[in-house]
DNA sequence: CGGCGATCTTGACCGCGGTCATTGCATTCC
DNA sequence: GGAATGCAATGACCGCGGTCAAGATCGCCG
């Protein structure tokens, strides 16, 4: 059983003022995020955003995790975003979503329509400006992740992938074995998924997360559970690349 | 001989209200923009910007052609975008670049000063306004270019920059050959530049190439320049994305 | 004009990783 | 308990594309 794919939805409402990324807001803009915001809970699978929608609302994850995928016309698919607990999803200024937002576990979401929050905007240079620096580091993650897919080869990939994980401090904790500390991170996704995101195929996944264990780099605890036993090891596999350092 | 790789330098200033980007700001804008506004040419090779830089400047593209680029400790390249005339470079609200940035061709830019052009942002709700669209639709770029890596082979990643290339009017031109029209396109860079923009090598470029035009989608008159025969087959070939809508 | 260097092209080879098929191991449902 | 379902793992095969090496083409410059 994988407790991060069933996560348990507590019932108490989002508490904006405590997301990382509003916390630096001014009491005020905080104040007026709350007024427009509603929770919305979605269960494994179901789509909150549809590729090519209007959606009336953006907002943030209280728990759980969304996918950003594409699927092409001939089936072929790509995720192009995991999102995680106190991410934003979705889009302001912006008619249509290009892409799917689906609930890759359960999920609760602090949702603030989309009209409101656009009018907000305008009037709060600080929520304005919070928006624009948020959205610039989305745009360096992004191009990372360009480089990871155009010049690193899969083991590589994995390897980065996996110090995304280690870096997310709330999928890792540090685990004490007899005389040597290893960090202990959930994989939060399949191996399909895990695929599309990587830009392979589920088998290849499977084949790049058993080398690792043979060099002795990870150890596989349960195929969403791995401990990192040569961390250095990892970061020379995933290329020495600083990823996830633009998102604390 | 390539006119694309050797752009005449013409000596007139920037004319920012020209620039589509700045085009619907309000004239005062305009104006205070223009006021932290100075030229700089570079020749084809010379570095903008440097990996881990933290530049004075930022800018939009007067003429010329820009790669933004990151080199691998092991020496491996990728190219995460390619900058023409009237795109924006650089970062405003950040620190260190992530990336080089180079001139592909000999470039002129439009730079303005970061810390006043910061100033002003803060200042001009209109500006930063239009920065935040800006970089919404170069996050949105940047998810395509994702896919392109993620999911294609190099043949379809081929076909999609080159219908990038032809929705960009400056650089496709339609030509009246017999009966039926062509369009034409100059690829300004280079195999070895393309390769490393579309994720593999120069040799694979060339075979790709090659094999487009022996399916009769299109002909190769010079190493920069093709027509598209069939507009259609090319599309099919590129797997129907929608490339280049988000920048018109 | 002739040699030289850069870029593009083409061929031969082969390895990474995609594809397909099979197996193993849970969990769920009858 | 046994059948059914879903995901992960593993083996066999092979094709796309990376790599290396050798021509081809063109511009440059002496």
């Amino acid at each position: 059983m994988n407790h991060l794919n069933k996560p348990t939805l507590t019932s108490k409402e989002c508490d904006l003022a405590r997301e990382p990324v509003f916390r630096k807001l001014p009491k005020e803009s905080i104040d007026a995020l709350r007024r427009i915001c509603r929770v919305r809970t979605y269960r494994a699978g179901q789509t909150v955003i549809a590729d090519q929608d209007e959606p009336g609302f953006t907002g943030c994850i209280a728990e759980g995790i969304l996918r950003m995928q594409k699927t092409l016309p001939d089936g072929r698919q790509h995720i192009v975003g995991l999102l995680v607990a106190h991410d934003m999803f979705g889009r302001v200024l912006h008619r249509r979503s290009n892409f799917d937002i689906e609930a890759a576990t359960d999920a609760r979401l602090c949702c603030f329509d989309r009209r409101a929050l656009e009018d907000l905007l305008s009037r709060d240079p600080a929520l304005e400006r919070l928006f624009l620096v948020n959205v610039l580091d989305e745009l360096d993650a992004a191009r990372e992740w360009i480089i990871l897919l155009g010049c690193r080869r899969v083991s590589e990939r994995l390897a980065a992938f996996l110090l995304i994980l280690c870096r997310r401090s709330a999928d890792a904790e540090r685990v004490v074995s007899g005389s040597n500390d290893r960090i202990r991170v959930h994989v939060p996704i399949g191996r399909a998924d895990l695929a599309n995101y990587l830009g392979t195929r589920a088998e290849t996944i499977s084949r790049a997360v058993h080398a690792l264990a043979d060099e002795g780099i990870i150890a596989i605890l349960d195929p969403h559970t791995f401990d990192i036993l040569d961390l250095p090891g990892l970061i020379a596999r995933a290329g020495n690349g600083d990823f996830g350092l633009n998102r604390p």
